[in-house]
DNA sequence: TTTAAAATATGACAATTATCATATTAATTA
DNA sequence: TAATTAATATGATAATTGTCATATTTTAAA
């Protein structure tokens, strides 16, 4: 039973506000999990009955179109809890996570949360801010679905992975994605996406190794992107 | 100055929390206000330093995307607090709030707003399950315009029209909304939503009397949303 | 290493959707 | 009421995007 306390997450996350007798009781009934590559960390429909803590790795929650294709919604990384909002409303999970990379999890059960929630304000406001922030960007992304062609989309979300993932020291995306990945985060089919990928390589805005996206034109991407 | 004891939205939004003694404080501070349809509310950008309740009427929450089009994010009506998120989150508002009818609102300061979270934690608990239900509503119409085509996303918004806001004896939908409104909602052009409209009209789906529209067919309808 | 399977890439074509033009109808106001 | 404007409707066409077919390359497994 490794140590709350020290925890990165907890300096990054809603849990910073929780004090060291509350870490204590957490380090004690949460539980750790290691979840490969792949691997789903709880799937659409399942009941939760808790929150898992991002320690290390990446994760995509996705939804299931009708149509039978997956849409990514988000990408979660270190630091962030996932299954907040099915806790808070009392519902099955409305997206599925599933492991990009080798991941560390915590579980951190339902009564426990509850009971920071009821005894700590500023943890609740913590969460609350989160899923705000997870709410304007959900309504921005929408907006950008229904209103951005497939291309601009595309441009828009590889500046978005650069940020929020970081390149290596060859210049490439940390973030691994797959082309159909990839696709799914902009809403298109995987040939549409790969076609893109090409016209940007051509125009050398960005360049292709194998899986490995850099990024060469910064500006010119931004504007396509608009 | 009205009494907010009284007032039917205490019962159906995250104020039926508050108790007497908070809601004579509220009706104290709150400002009344006549909103005239097309008027805004507030606007994009604007710092609205409160949360504004719906008492009457409905409005349209949109958010300018960089090729100059409006897109309807959500509609909000009797009952509904506007603003939270931006109040919590401390940041501008992300969206415009435009009254498609005349409506009739309650502003209520920031600062009361804040007391309400820190003395009261079921209204914290309230309003995170709003939010909740509206991040869930985002990320599900988001995978919906990423998946689906305009005719499902079309079939799709006129059942749940005629469910959230009802009909009128006629069997015509309550909301009244332009057909440029309405492909506003739908990410699409005014004219490929007429044109729909016009295809469902013909194949005995729904029906069209000037600007009313009424469901003849839900059954075919459902089919179609997918 | 060889083979099999999966991922990436590209062409050809079809379907969907947007845009522009222009009627037609409805709503507003002078 | 007539005149003007705005909203709705429809056709023609172009642009975008998806689908299917098929290489090619990469990865995984035998």
């Amino acid at each position: 039973m490794s140590n709350c306390e020290q925890c990165i997450v907890r300096e990054i996350s809603s849990l910073k506000a929780l004090n060291k007798e509350e870490l204590l009781t957490m380090a004690h009934c949460k539980v750790s999990k290691i979840v490969k590559k792949g691997e789903p960390i709880f799937e659409e429909g399942e009941s939760v009955n808790g929150v898992f803590c991002v320690r290390e790795g990446v994760c995509k929650m996705t939804k299931l179109s009708p149509n039978g294709k997956d849409q990514i919604v988000k990408l979660a990384k270190k630091g962030e809890l996932l299954g907040q909002r099915s806790l808070i409303s009392d519902e099955p999970a409305n997206l599925s996570a599933i492991a990009l990379e080798d991941m560390e999890i915590c579980f951190i059960p339902k009564s426990e949360v509850i009971q920071f929630f009821n005894k700590n304000n500023q943890f609740s406001m913590n969460v609350m801010k989160t899923i705000c922030g997870d709410l304007k960007e959900a309504d921005d992304l929408m907006v950008g679905m229904a209103q951005k062609s497939v291309k601009e989309r595309l441009a828009y979300t590889l500046l978005n992975l650069e940020e929020n993932f970081g390149t290596n020291a060859d210049n490439t995306l940390k973030i691994q994605l797959s082309r159909d990945e990839l696709a799914s985060i902009i809403g298109t089919a995987t040939e549409s996406c790969i076609r893109l990928l090409s016209e940007f390589n051509k125009l050398g805005l960005i360049s292709l190794k194998g899986k490995a996206i850099s990024i060469l034109d910064r500006a010119k991407l931004k504007k396509l992107a608009e």
